[in-house]
This record gives structure tokens, sequence and C-alpha cells, in this order.
DNA sequence: TGTACATCAGTGAACGCGCGTTCACTGATGTAC
DNA sequence: TGTACATCAGTGAACGCGCGTTCACTGATGTAC
């Protein structure tokens, strides 16, 4: 039964984001390492140690901070993909690209966060399994329209060790009903997922400065490849 | 002249390397931002301050650490094409994306230090481009190649804006002779080349972790497909 | 509505730790005559 | 071959810094009767 608010209660929510956002704010300045207790409390004007009442370690912190940032970027795709008409597959696939990458820019650090090298001794917990499948989820769900709607053209035949994986790939996520889906394509979306992120991460991490001067053309070039390779058709027959 | 190395010479390129092994070692199990120079210079039995007469800062020494990472994984790419025989492109291009593959999995840490996320307050120095390169100039060789002794079939027609980014690319590296090359197998190789590392990156970060088991499949799955849409033919027409 | 007790938030001091870098120094190695 | 001086490598102490976490505490808020 959902019971009235108290005064801790209220006091207890606001604070806790607003030692989030502090911290947040630290991580986009300084990158993930840096981040530090005493600084957050310094900042918020507590002591240090009242964020343990919060948080039981930094790590615990660090893992809110990475379960946020998955449920940004999956929520911004998911809204891209929502603005699009249902049967644009191409564009809603585009949308979605275009949201990942939008979203890295607007948050570098925490795109390292999730998506860069691993931080040493944290481990992630099991808890940010479900914020980070949303955005592939979205990736597959415009295929799996698209496929619905018999407008996909999925590439030539798969082979047998890749489409295991692929099998592996449509039970992890029962809910989507993959199962109508031509395993080639599927297989395709898996490469298309991994050369979203290679691309983002290769424009943030600073490995195309120099060489390119517009990264957006050759990122939309890219994702346009790929639609191609998975069979993505640019309308779906009946609008 | 080459001179007759004194003691003092020959003492000092020795402590040299064994800093930079160390430090290695260390970066290996503990990752970059824990590389301390008092834990290198106690394993070596020294004094942290004599490490001064080597590097002048931590700053160095990782950038020493940076450049000999990209050689190595550099080498490591160009010794896999060279075993191949010279007309067998497909060969070729699957050899290469392996032996990325392979090193980053024997070198995680320093995959991460060179692909991963930024370090901040790092600012790498432009010795390291050349060093950089060679991994992206062995795959456009390859391609040159192909197109060369007639085996390219291009994928279709290369967007305005994608095809200014791809002069830029032909005229950064000139002297690999990428004139004869269509532009649209060029903008593909790009598309490959960020999804090359897209995918050991997803691997080795851990986002495939209970998803697929066997991730080398996949991995030799997605580099054929981008092999096809390049359009390396599996062998060269003429041996 | 009032009181007694339990719960909880935030304090401030402390523990124990490691770090990068500087600097004046000693003693060994190299060089010029 | 020997000597005088210059160069260089490594020492040890010190500076100044920040960190995560624990703990006994005070005082405010919440709850049960």
């Amino acid at each position: 039964m959902p019971k009235v608010r108290t005064a801790r209660e209220r006091a207890r929510s606001e604070l806790t984001r607003e030692i989030k956002d502090e911290a947040r704010r630290q991580l986009a300045t300084h990158g993930a390492e840096a981040l530090s207790l005493r600084a957050v409390a310094r900042e918020l004007g507590i002591v240090s140690s009242a964020l343990y009442r919060y948080f039981p370690s930094r790590d615990d912190l660090l893992t809110a901070l990475i379960i946020d940032a998955y449920d940004a970027i999956g929520q911004q795709v998911e809204d891209a993909d929502a603005r699009r008409r249902r049967g644009d597959f191409l564009g809603r696939w585009r949308a979605c690209c275009h949201a990942v990458r939008d979203w890295g820019l607007a948050h570098p650090r925490e795109y390292a966060l999730i998506y860069g090298s691993p931080i040493v001794g944290y481990q992630a917990p099991r808890d940010t399994v479900d914020s980070a499948a949303r955005v592939p989820r979205v990736l597959l769900a415009v295929v799996r329209d698209c496929a619905e709607a018999d407008a996909l053209e999925p590439p030539s035949g798969l082979p047998r060790a890749a489409a295991r994986q692929v099998d592996q790939l449509v039970t992890a996520v029962e809910d989507l009903q993959l199962r109508g889906v031509p395993p080639a394509a599927l297989g395709a979306v898996l490469t298309a997922w991994t050369q979203l992120y290679g691309m983002v991460s290769f424009e943030l991490f600073g490995h195309l400065e120099g060489l390119f001067d517009d990264k957006r053309a050759l990122f939309e070039h890219s994702t346009g490849q790929l639609a191609q390779l998975i069979g993505l058709r640019p309308r779906s027959r009946r609008g």
C-alpha cells in the first residue's frame, strides 16, 4: 500500500538524486577513475562519511551511474524509434543509430563508462543487464517488424557456427518473438550492432581525429551500408 | 658514425627496457590508471626518483607503452598478412582481422590502453600516429592489391558526402597509391575497419558475456560479411 | 494530543594508505689532454 | 698510460596531496501507545 511519504523519505530520495547528479558532473569532467566520494561530498557541502548513508561504497555509486547511463541511452534510442512511422524500417534504423551517436557525443564520459575500457577491480553486478539490453532490443525489434511486414531481403545463408550463436540470441530475448526472422538477418544485426558502437567509439576516443572532418557523413554512410547488409528496405510495401 | 657503445649506454638502454617491461607487466595486471612509478621502481629494486633519469614523467612512460602497443599489434597484423599468398585476398583479409582479435585477447589491457576510453588528462603526442596507422594501412593494402588484380567487386555508388571523406583518406596515405581503388570499396573498408574494432572491443570489454559462447564464430562471420561488403573475392582470377 | 522510545542522518576525528615530483648529494663512468 | 675534470646514474629525504572507510557521537524525525 502506497503510504504517505514522510519528510525523511523525501529528503532521502532528493539527496540520493543530488549525489548522483554531482557524481555525474564529476564523471563528465574528470572521468570515472577520478570520481571521488570526498569530492562529491565537498561539493554538496556535507561530510564525506555521510555519503555512506546513501551508497555503501564507491563501487555502488558507480553502479548506479552505470545503470543510469544505460537507461539514458536506451531511452533516447527508444524515443527516436517511436517518433518514426512504424512501417518506415530504414528510417527507424537510421534514427536509432543516430540516437546512439548523438547521445555519445553529448555524454562522452558516460559513454566511455559503459562502452569503454572496463574499470579495473570493478565487477558489474547483474542489475545492469536489463538496462544494457535496451538499445540492442530496439534494433532487433526494427528488424523483426520489417520481417513481419515481409519487407526484409536478408543476406544469403548463415554458416552453421554463426547460426548456433544466433539461436542463443533468439532464446535470450524470447519475448521479442524473433522466431520468424531469417537467422541470416539476425546475424547481420549482430555485425551492425557492433559496428555501430565501433564507429561511435572510434569517433569519441579520437581515432578518426585528423583523418576525417565530416564524421557524421561517414557514420551516415556506414549505417546505411549495414542496413543494406541486413536487408532493410527503404519503405515497407504497404505504407 | 656508429661509435662503440659505452658501458653507460648499454646499461641505459637495458634499464630503459626493463622499466618498460615492468610497467607493461603492471599495466597488464592492474590497468593503466593504476600504473605507478613508485611501484615500478619498487619492483626493479631502485628508488622511485631514479626513474626520472629515464622518463621525464609518468605520462612519458605511458606514451612509450602506447607506441609499443601500437607497434606490437601492427607488427602482428603485418606478419599475418605476409604469411598469406599475395593473391589470396580474402585469406589475407581474414588473417588480418584474426590477428587483431588474437592480439587483443592476448593483451587485453594493452588493447584497452590504445583502443579503449581515453585516459583523462593525458594527451597523446604526435609520435603515436605512425604506429597507430600500421593496422589500417595493411587493411587498405589488401584491398588495393585486390583492385589492382582486377578481382574486386565493389559495392554500388558512394554518396557525395562520404566520397569526400574517402578522398581525404586517399590523400592522407598517399604512399599507398589508392587512386586506382574504387572509392565505394574504400568506403566499405572504413565500415569494416571500425566494425573490426567494435567487435573485438565488445568481446574484450564484456558486452557479449552471457549472450554468446562462441565469440570466435561470431567474429569469423562478421569479418566474412564485411569482406563481402568490400567486394573481396575468395581468390584472385589468376592464382 | 502528549509522551517515551526507536530510528535515522549527518558530524568530525582518525586510520592507514599511496602517489608524482623535486633536490642536494655521492660515487661511478667517460673524455680530453 | 696517467691525470683532471665533466658527465651521468642512483640515493634518500622531503613536500604536499588526496583517497576510501570506520566509528562513536549528537540531534532531529518518526512511531506506538
